[in-house]
DNA sequence: GCCCCAAACAACGA
DNA sequence: CTCGTTGTTTGGGG
């Protein structure tokens, strides 16, 4: 559920709170779904510093000073927390990572769904706020897709960060029906597309950085969400928004898109 | 378009005219699908004795005494000529193997589709015509796929040999609908197919054998086929026989066949 | 609603 | 209506 804007807010808030700092202690619960031995990480990684906490799509990277990475997905229903050690530790927790400043930082999911990798290779795709995701890049990877748009820009394949939430508003930015066939989009509505993108995602960025904890997300984008949004019933246009499925996922539209098919 | 009668037909007719013979010379034209360069291909097999040749599914496998083994898929279009070293070699071939006992063996393909393989990986499924190829198989693997019973007879990953023709010929033999589910066939249906396929097939070789050269297959097939045949209006048993679609095939079939699904 | 995997399915070319 | 490849869709599971 969380997609770029909100793992954006997350990356301040553990910025803030870690970079710098030195790793004490880490621990993965037995249903952690990490991709390697939870010793072989503690051993690589205690001790060191945490250089530098990115983003990159919906994941976040946790560099340290070793060269070592630690990448975390909260999948569906993941969160983040910080607080002090002596804390009780959240109950939900999957990983658990205790720097010297006296904070930890815990990965917490009920579900324990979301996804924890140690030195990751690097991501083929762009990031959706990156420079590489412009109007050429799109234009040449819409021309040879025959799938819906929507279910283009959701692929982590192609582009990075986008869920199902924010390509609905991507889309309704610039017009354009989520039902359209990629390589049926005209240069024009791409462009207004690369567009959205950069413009929807930062100013959603904006907003969720403003919240006191990213976890509150929900609640936010019932306020921000345009048409994405089961609370409104016009979108700012004026139009009724439309729900349908693309793919599997259900999408929120108007009339004011135009459907290239 | 042959399939494992065809093949075996082609099968008795090569293996009686080369069967240990010598290997004098062999060529492939540019355009053959060969997927090893025809000079290593010339250079391990030149001057070695046929020992044996193999059908195996819709290929013919010729095992040199070498060791090395050559597979010839006819595809679509594709056939076999045995004729005398000194004939004019046909025009539309792919590739010549000429022998020391003065004849040659020529593929012919219009289209230049043929393949040939050189020292091919085993196959992984089972000949239609194998001892492994029981109900006991039929129904395990089965149990797994919804697709439709005609595509997985046709799928050589599965059972190798058959193909559209006579996949009607035996489903209509032991009266299964083509349309069928796999894992909604039951047990009884899966004993009448597997006894259907040996005993479709043989009764085919037999046919396709007594002809003079299988490459006049598509006439006997006119004569032989029950179902799968665009000059028969009605079954054996007088039903009426109906046309369909089954995963992009046509497929012949008549309401004899009972449907599971 | 997230991602991964495997299977099924479609389109195209040779 | 044959096979291989590539890309897309679907269903199940975590």
């Amino acid at each position: 559920m969380p997609e770029l804007p909100e793992m954006t807010a997350y990356r301040e808030k553990i910025a803030g709170a870690f970079e710098g700092a030195t790793l004490v202690e880490c621990e993965f619960t037995p249903d952690c779904k990490l991709d390697a031995p939870a010793e072989a990480v503690t051993a690589a990684i205690r001790g060191a510093q945490l250089s530098q906490v990115e983003r990159n799509g919906k994941e976040l990277f946790l560099h340290f000073a070793t060269g070592d990475t630690v990448a975390v997905h909260l999948m569906l229903g993941g969160r983040f927390n910080v607080a002090p050690i002596e804390d009780e530790p959240p109950d939900t927790r999957v990983a658990t990572f205790k720097f010297d400043n006296g904070k930890a930082l815990y990965v917490r999911d009920r579900d324990a769904w979301a996804r924890i990798k140690f030195n990751p290779e690097a991501p083929k795709a762009p990031d959706a706020l990156s420079s590489e995701l412009n109007a050429e890049y799109l234009k040449k990877r819409l021309a040879r897709s025959r799938k819906a748009i929507k279910a283009f820009l959701t692929d982590q394949d192609r582009v990075r960060g986008i869920g199902n939430a924010y390509s609905d508003e991507i889309l309704w930015a610039s017009r354009v029906a989520p039902q359209s066939t990629c390589n049926k989009v005209p240069d024009e509505a791409v462009e207004a597309l690369a567009e959205a993108i950069h413009e929807v995602l930062a100013e959603a960025v904006e907003n969720v950085c403003a919240l006191d904890d990213p976890s509150d997300y929900r609640k936010a984008r019932l306020r921000d969400l345009k048409v994405h949004n089961h609370t409104r019933e016009f979108s700012p246009g004026g139009a009724k928004i439309q729900t349908g499925e693309v793919s599997k996922s259900k999408t929120y539209f108007t009339d004011e898109q135009v459907l290239y098919s």
